[in-house]
RNA sequence: GGAGAGGUGGCUGAGUGGCCGAAAGCGGCGGUCUUGAAAACCGUUGAGCUCGCAAGGGCUCCGGGGGUUCGAAUCCCUCCCUCUCCGCCA
């Protein structure tokens, strides 16, 4: 949520900041808000000033045993007209939210301009893409061989966007998300947690999934759920409506959870294999940090996301979206692309997020400042490290030989119990 | 699914219509004492919104929402959540 103040302050900058990612902020439906607001609250509120130095005053010569008749009349219509006044702010107020809400963040100063994934900007990258000696398959081809990938049994049990795996390669993903939990955990630092696979709407709002983006799966129960669409949900969530202490910062969480998305308005996109399904696994590392550490943060967090390609021997790039490929409630967002044969392209595995206050604003997620005494909003970032569906396709591909067999990557050797997987 | 008990500040826990933003204790912070620390003692200590240059005002909040009343943490309705017992179950 973006904060208030910034509006009436600078809201000429802020409209163009965000008009770099597309959105046109709505000046005059603010200003006309707020004028209705101050107009109405302080009324409002001298209505509530009057009701409680009556109701006060009555007491007391109630107590001394006076005549409160007199009182009583001087009251008898007060309570109609503070009734209406206090309608008309809740409405303003839920209006002026609904606006704020439906703001996307602000953008850092060093994403670059563009409108679309072709604008983003390539910061690095590691390894090169894999040589073969041979036409490479897709992971379409090669899963179907190996007999252990089946998307019309998939279609079968569900639907389109989905997919069954069998034995080697249903335990090279459990492999996966082993490996990196070890990793994160062990190596990173990161504290392993297990959440709910099904939220509430709140938890959907703080991370800002909603309102405006409500393109998940929404389960009919009252209150209702929402299948996660990701583990920043659940997770960012544990310091919802919560002070912390500033020695708990930073907080670094991993987490693997099923993914649930609706994947609405990407028709015909993807539509081949199990690169954009409903459901996939995902290991989200997240942090909730002091505000002064969160930019140098997500160049770290970025490399722990990297690490985990490294350690796969998988080539990818960095790249830098730019303002208007860049997701509603990040400030800054690198994304990790991993060398697919079967695309011959990188495509991306990793999402690398500062959301700066953003969420926590949202969350009311705080931290006390000792040194100040005043109680300020958390930062909070994350990251996939990695999703772990397209890191399985990005090792079937890469790691494929001539006749279809896939060889299983040093890092997994221990975790599989196999160094191949044959035909 | 059935029966019951509860949800109050960072925590424990009083409070059944006005003197309650809320006792008390713990914790936190500041101080006295001490070489230092502990103990003891004294003081202090919720969050948010808003008006104001400031000093300082005002308002809201006792699980959520609604109602009764001049006045609600307290009474009524409703929803949510937690706990205990029974049933069922991975």
């Amino acid at each position: 949520m973006i904060y208030i103040n910034q509006l009436r302050n600078n809201i000429k900058q802020v409209a163009e900041n965000l008009k770099q990612r597309g959105f046109e902020l709505d000046v005059k439906t603010f200003e006309q808000l707020e004028t209705e607001r101050k107009t109405i609250q302080t009324k409002t509120e001298q209505l509530q000033a009057e009701r409680n130095a009556n109701a006060k005053a009555i007491g007391q010569a109630k107590t001394k045993g006076e005549d409160i008749q007199p009182l009583l009349e001087k009251v008898e219509h007060l309570g109609d007209e503070l009734k209406v006044s206090e309608d008309k702010f809740r409405d303003i107020q839920e209006q002026l939210h609904q606006f704020l809400a439906a703001i996307p963040n602000v953008l850092d100063d060093s994403v670059p301009n563009g409108q679309s994934e072709e604008d983003n900007v390539e910061i690095r990258r590691w390894g090169e893409p894999t040589r073969f000696d041979f036409e490479p398959k897709d992971h379409v081809d090669l899963g179907e061989r190996l007999g252990l990938m089946d998307f019309e049994m998939a279609a079968k049990l569900s639907g389109a966007r989905f997919v069954v795996l069998y034995g080697a390669l249903a335990k090279l993903q459990r492999a996966l998300i082993q490996f990196m939990l070890d990793l994160h955990t062990m190596e990173h630092g990161y504290q392993e947690v297990y959440v709910p696979y099904l939220v509430n709407e709140a938890s959907m709002f703080g991370t800002g999934q909603l309102p405006k983006f409500d393109n998940g799966f929404k389960l009919d129960f009252d209150p209702a759920y929402y299948l996660v669409p990701t583990a920043e949900v659940p997770v960012t969530n544990l310091v919802r409506d919560v002070i912390l202490d500033v020695s708990d910062l930073p907080k670094k969480f991993v987490c693997h959870t099923a993914c649930f998305r609706s994947e609405s308005g990407s028709y015909g996109k993807d539509t081949r294999g199990m690169l954009r399904q409903h459901q996939f696994e995902k290991v989200e590392m997240v942090q909730i940090v002091k505000p002064e550490e969160s930019e140098q943060i997500l160049e770290g967090l970025t490399k722990n996301a990297e690490t985990v390609l490294q350690k796969l021997k998988l080539s990818y790039r960095v790249v830098a979206l730019c303002a208007g490929d860049i997701g509603f409630a990040s400030a800054k967002t690198y994304d990790l692309e991993v060398w697919l044969p079967g695309q011959n392209r990188y495509r991306e595995i990793s999402s690398c997020s500062n959301f700066k206050d953003f969420q926590a604003r949202r969350m009311k997620a705080r931290f006390r400042d000792p040194k100040t005494g005043k109680i300020e909003y958390v930062h909070t970032l994350n990251g996939s490290g990695l999703a772990v569906g397209r890191t399985l396709i990005a090792i079937m591909e890469n790691y494929q030989n001539k006749d279809g067999s896939i060889r299983i990557p040093e890092a997994l050797q221990s975790y599989m119990g196999i160094e191949t997987i044959s035909v």
